[in-house]
RNA sequence: GUGAGCGUAGCUCAGCGGUAGAGCUCCGGACUGUGGCUCCGGUGGUCGCGGGUUCAAAUCCCGUCGCUCACCCCA
């Protein structure tokens, strides 16, 4: 065995088993998102590195070593989609769908490429569901998004999931936080972790995220990102909760989550799901004001999340959400042939019965006539019209209930006809 | 990038130094043209790949690729 070829590592294949579960949760979400007003946009898979570089942030973990950079053909270097907002960014500017200040509400559902090491819930290529409002200053609009997740997760069954929220300041209010926790952490960094001990320069908002627990126990007390937030930030930060508030949308307030990607300013949010181990983010995001400047377009601000398609779906395997039943439609009619002289009249039923709109299948391996009738079952097939030697010479056509067992002859000429009938009548009964 | 566990039929797994097995699936038969139950039979594996130790390796050792989980990071 041992085949030679694989998909390459971190990526998977969704197998006709599975891939119903993405197209329901898929159809949620653009259900949802048609509600609220966000339309589909679709970008390119590949950008210029350059957007990825200058929007993320070269010095983020995401730039410096989980990219797929390579020169095209030509030399210039492309960067395989690295995460779902610059593109989009880029999108409208290069458009200037957000002249005049019209607010754009997009979404997208879109594959991401990371070099990283594999692990529950983390792929090399991964699906994100996704929402950018691009051109609303909020609070209301920050809202909005919260909402419409939380909407989606309803949507599709989803119970358990907590939303987590804080505002991360911004430019103006943010270095006098970095100052306030390098103070507090000044007397005690010699004995946190190594990798403390390296954020403490780098960036001291992520020894705020680190999970030892010797570090967990100092930094009990330590400055907060709500308490030094400016006078604009701290107000906006109290409209997107009151305004979730007035939504009844349930959240927590969280100062210790951070943004690993550098565009993020005021309003960040995580939704988590308890079931899913180390990789619990089903949903992250915030507000990216800052960005389409920093992509050379005039000053807009922007909000937006992604959720990883992956991950919804392993959660909702776990945690066991309503859509766990596949709807597929039965088969209408399984065409039998019971002799060789009958398969090529047989395979003309079948083509007639799909024009008609009926679902029809035949056999193509030649099986014998009892393996037909196991694979009609198999199909669910309500109906099985079977051709033989009696048949043909009666210009006739059996006609077996699956259910009932009940058989009876029904002219040629008239067979597609009865068929369609019978079929449009079990369709019925099914709603 | 670091660490641990694991890679045997389509699937789930047993075998752990003597030349490969079970259950399910699939195909066929009992039922000479008819499914879902039962019984019988059959197809199917260079035991991830490469190297080493040994008279002998799926079994031991090394390497490599992949999977899983955790760290890191993130969706």
């Amino acid at each position: 065995m041992a085949p030679k070829y694989k998909a390459p590592r971190g990526t998977q294949d969704v197998l006709p088993e599975v891939s119903w579960r993405w197209q329901r949760v898929e159809a949620a979400f653009r259900d949802i998102c048609r509600r609220y007003g966000y339309r589909e946009i679709r970008t390119p898979i590949l950008e210029d590195t350059e957007l990825f570089v200058r929007g993320v942030g070269d010095g983020t973990e995401l730039v410096s070593k989980q990219m797929y950079t390579f020169p095209d053909r030509s030399g210039r270097s492309l960067t395989l989609r690295a995460e779902g907002t610059a593109p989009v960014v880029r999108s409208v500017l290069e458009h200037n769908l957000a002249a005049q200040g019209q607010l754009q509400k997009l979404y997208y559902i879109a594959p991401i490429f990371r070099y990283e090491r594999p692990q529950a819930g983390r792929y090399r290529q991964h699906t994100q569901l996704g929402v950018e409002a691009i051109g609303a200053p909020g609070p209301d609009i920050d809202a909005e998004i919260i909402a419409l997740f939380q909407d989606f997760l309803d949507a599709i069954g989803l119970e358990g999931a907590v939303a987590h929220l804080s505002s991360i300041g911004c430019p103006e209010c943010r270095p006098t936080f970095q100052q306030a926790l390098r103070k507090f952490f000044e007397p005690v960094i010699a004995e946190m972790c190594d990798f403390c001990q390296a954020r403490y320069e780098t960036n001291p908002l992520r020894i705020l995220d680190c999970k030892a627990p010797r570090d967990v126990e100092l930094r009990e007390g330590a400055p907060s990102a709500l308490d030094h937030l400016c006078d604009d930030c701290r107000q906006h930060f109290d409209g997107v909760k009151a305004a979730l508030d007035a939504l009844s949308v349930a959240y927590e307030v969280d100062p210790t989550i951070v943004r690993g990607l550098d565009y993020y300013t005021r309003t960040a949010f995580e939704v988590v799901h308890p079931s899913l181990g180390a990789k619990d983010v089903i949903m992250g995001g915030g507000r990216y004001d800052g960005l389409a400047e920093m992509l050379g377009g005039p000053p807009t601000t922007g909000i937006g999340f992604g959720s990883g398609l992956e991950r919804l779906l392993l959660v909702l395997e776990q945690a066991g959400g309503t859509g766990s039943q596949p709807v597929r439609k039965p088969l209408d009619v399984y065409v039998a042939a019971a002799s060789l002289e009958a398969r090529q009249p047989a395979f003309l039923l079948a083509g007639e019965l799909r024009r008609t709109s009926v679902s029809a299948e035949v056999d193509y391996t030649k099986r014998s006539l009892k393996a037909q009738m196991k694979e009609a079952a198999r199909l669910g097939a309500r109906l099985v019209a079977l051709l033989g030697e009696d048949e043909l010479k009666a210009e006739a056509v059996t006609v077996r209930d699956m259910e009932s067992g009940e058989q009876l002859s029904i002219p040629r000429t008239e067979a597609v006809q009865y068929l369609a009938a019978r079929s449009a009548a079990n369709a019925e009964v099914q709603e």
